[in-house]
RNA sequence: GUCCCCGUGGCGCAAUUGGAUAGCGCGUUGGCCUCCGGAGCCAAAGGUUACAGGUUCGAAUCCUGUCGGGGACGCCA
């Protein structure tokens, strides 16, 4: 079935098309009504079209409702105000859409066909632990794949891509210190590999990490180790056979492999398969650069020794034309150079008709930069869309950039270890009589599904505090409050002894009547414009919303409809309310890509 | 200096991107429930949507300016 807003917006346009000979686009501009006076839904684009022909937009209205043909879902539509069309949906058109939803494993929602899909994500370097800079990304990078997924209704139209920081200069520092410690038979990287030949069960990222400021550090003390550093980059990057390229594979596989431990923590669908790095473009760099010199409708020249592409509309500080720097003075090559890379062969080799860039809104000159010389080269044609999705900064209590005490970078793991560790205090609360492996699962659950949640449930472009008791409450819009419903739900379940299968075959209709149950029932027929708009706008919280109102309008279902105890003819009615929320509420968590326990 | 983003009851956020009387949670006040794990429920108080203009049937949303906060702006990503 076709989100409810869909089915209304075409025929109303439909209507309006029949009435006018002006066959410009007719949008019926069809929403869900904010207040429940005015129905369920509304029409609200006669206004505009009566604008446009310059007639009477409650009059218009009325002939549009004249042509209307919604009598098989809709009570008769009325008119009101300077022109709007208000619907009201019948008990029984949304009893058996509501059956159709229970029976069918997509909830009743018809998968729409979109363009192959690249979400570029998460990005974490090479050497360093991945901290809370890494956070928002991954978490929301994960979520957009999800969504179009499932909406898509196939998975293999969504390419998830992990550009990590595997190249370049920072790789030749490490490089630098680890061959001195090779020198003392101290070395870092080897050693991992000698205590364990599968290096990946060890991982003192820690180390390495540390090795890694040092030689930032050493890199702009010292001219003869800056000097090494740089040719140990250049032996790196121009053969694959030396000492130089085998360090750096093994520190590559040790630091993938603890992002791996990561996102399967998190909750995160992102494999090795999906990494494609720096190093990957590095032997398409040299073209990159030449297909732009050599394009007719591209800018690339020389300026103050560096490769620059001057772009229309781009001004630096001073009001001069502002360059994208594709190769330094030195030769080497920038982040927008392997972007540029990354976006060809994106759209080249992966066949994406659409790229969606996760960062953070510092990126945006960048990213726009960059979307603009690829239009400009014809690399991008007007059938690819180029999409960046900004977010704003997590800051700590103190309102500023969430950091340890010391000053560092919060590392993910640790986050993440504190984040069970506090949610197991809920659960030991909650339900002291769970196993201590229940008692595990859930707080991982719990824990993880509590900081994503608070990362998706406002709008990506603002900050948002980091803080533990508003994320980990069971009252207010959080995750532990949604999974407590769902777990509460399951609860009347195991209680009742209900036969789900049975249920679903026996249940032929829906007696729908009391006022709470109505509410319940439109709710949950609202979840696929939901989706479709989350899918479209790549706006999270517009789901983690619906979700927290679903709840709502369950509690008052709950509060004024028993189910157990209800008559024998209306008690299959709730039950199957009951199911559906919390298989909406389950579906809606997994989109965002939180798990929801049986019990809590 | 230029450009971008943000500003909504005491606090935290929404408002389906121009729709009707700006909603929700926390907190506050008063009431309700001998009931499926209170995730309670109902009611009340609390707003000139930072400010000033403008656009139109209609503005938190669009335009102009001001103030406040954050960010970006040539060899980092």
């Amino acid at each position: 079935m076709k989100p409810i807003c869909d089915i209304l917006e075409q025929r109303v346009s439909t209507a309006m098309a029949e009435i006018t000979a002006d066959d410009s686009v007719l949008a019926a501009v069809v929403k869900p009504s904010q207040n429940p006076q005015f129905g369920d839904y509304q029409a609200n684009g006669v206004m505009g079209l009566a604008k446009r022909l310059k007639a009477n937009p409650r009059e218009l209205a009325e002939k549009v409702v004249a042509k209307l043909d919604v009598a098989d879902m809709c009570e008769p539509p009325e008119v009101a105000g300077p022109g709007f069309i208000n619907f009201r949906l019948r008990a029984d058109w949304l009893a058996a859409r509501l059956l159709e939803a229970a029976n069918d494993d997509r909830l009743g929602i018809t998968p729409v066909a979109g363009p192959k899909t690249v979400v570029d994500f998460s990005g974490p370097n090479i050497a360093k632990q991945m901290h809370v800079g890494h956070l928002r990304s991954t978490i929301i990078g994960d979520v957009i794949a999800r969504v179009l997924e499932f909406w898509y209704g196939n998975p293999n139209n969504v390419i998830r891509q992990n550009h990590i920081g595997d190249w370049g200069l920072q790789m030749g520092m490490l490089l630098a210190i680890e061959e001195e410690l090779e020198k003392n038979k101290e070395n870092l990287i080897r050693a991992l590999k000698e205590d364990d030949s599968d290096y990946v069960e060890f991982v003192p990222l820690e180390k390495i990490e540390e090795a890694y400021k040092q030689a930032n550090k050493r890199f702009n003390e010292d001219p003869e180790f800056a000097a090494r550093a740089r040719n140990l980059t250049y032996k790196l990057q121009s053969t694959k056979a030396g000492w130089a390229y085998t360090e750096w594979f093994g520190l590559r596989h040790l630091t993938l492999s603890e992002c791996q431990r990561i996102y399967e923590r998190m909750n995160v669908i992102l494999r090795p398969e999906n990494v494609r790095g720096e190093s990957f473009y590095n032997d398409k760099l040299p073209d990159v650069i030449k297909a732009l010199q050599e394009n007719p409708n591209v800018d690339c020249h020389e300026s103050d020794g560096a490769q620059c592409v001057f772009l229309e509309g781009f001004k630096n500080k001073d009001g001069e034309s502002l360059p994208m720097i594709v190769q330094k003075s030195d030769g080497a090559y920038l982040y927008a150079t392997t972007d540029l890379a990354a976006i060809r062969y994106r759209i080249d080799e992966l066949h994406a008709k659409r790229v969606i860039y996760v960062t953070d809104l510092r990126q945006k000159l960048h990213f726009q930069m960059l979307f603009a010389c690829v239009r400009q080269a014809g690399w991008a044609g007007e059938d690819v869309t180029l999409d960046h999705v900004p977010f704003g900064t997590v800051l700590g209590e103190d309102n500023k950039p969430f950091k340890t005490r010391s000053g560092e970078n919060v590392k993910l793991k640790d986050l993440l270890d504190e984040a069970v560790t506090r949610a197991r205090k809920v659960v030991e609360e909650k339900n002291p009589d769970l196993s201590d492996e229940e008692k595990q699962q859930v707080a991982q659950a719990v824990g993880i599904g509590a900081v994503k949640y608070a990362d998706l449930s406002n709008d990506l472009v603002k900050d948002y505090v980091f803080s533990w008791d508003r994320m980990l409450s069971l009252e207010g819009n959080t995750a532990p409050y949604l999974q407590y419903a769902f777990a509460r739900i399951r609860s009347i379940f195991r209680k009742g002894e209900v036969d789900e299968a049975k249920l679903l075959s026996d249940v032929k209709y829906l007696a729908l009547t009391e006022p709470d149950e109505l509410a319940l029932a439109k709710r949950l027929l609202r979840y696929g414009e939901v989706v479709e708009t989350v899918a479209r706008d790549l706006r999270p919280h517009v789901l983690t919303t619906y979700l927290f109102e679903l709840s709502q309008a369950f509690s008052g279902f709950y509060t004024n409809c028993p189910v157990l105890q209800a008559p024998p003819e209306v008690r299959p009615t709730r039950l199957m309310l009951c199911l559906l929320t919390a298989r909406t509420i389950s579906h809606g968590l997994g989109l965002l890509g939180i798990q929801t326990p049986q019990r809590l």
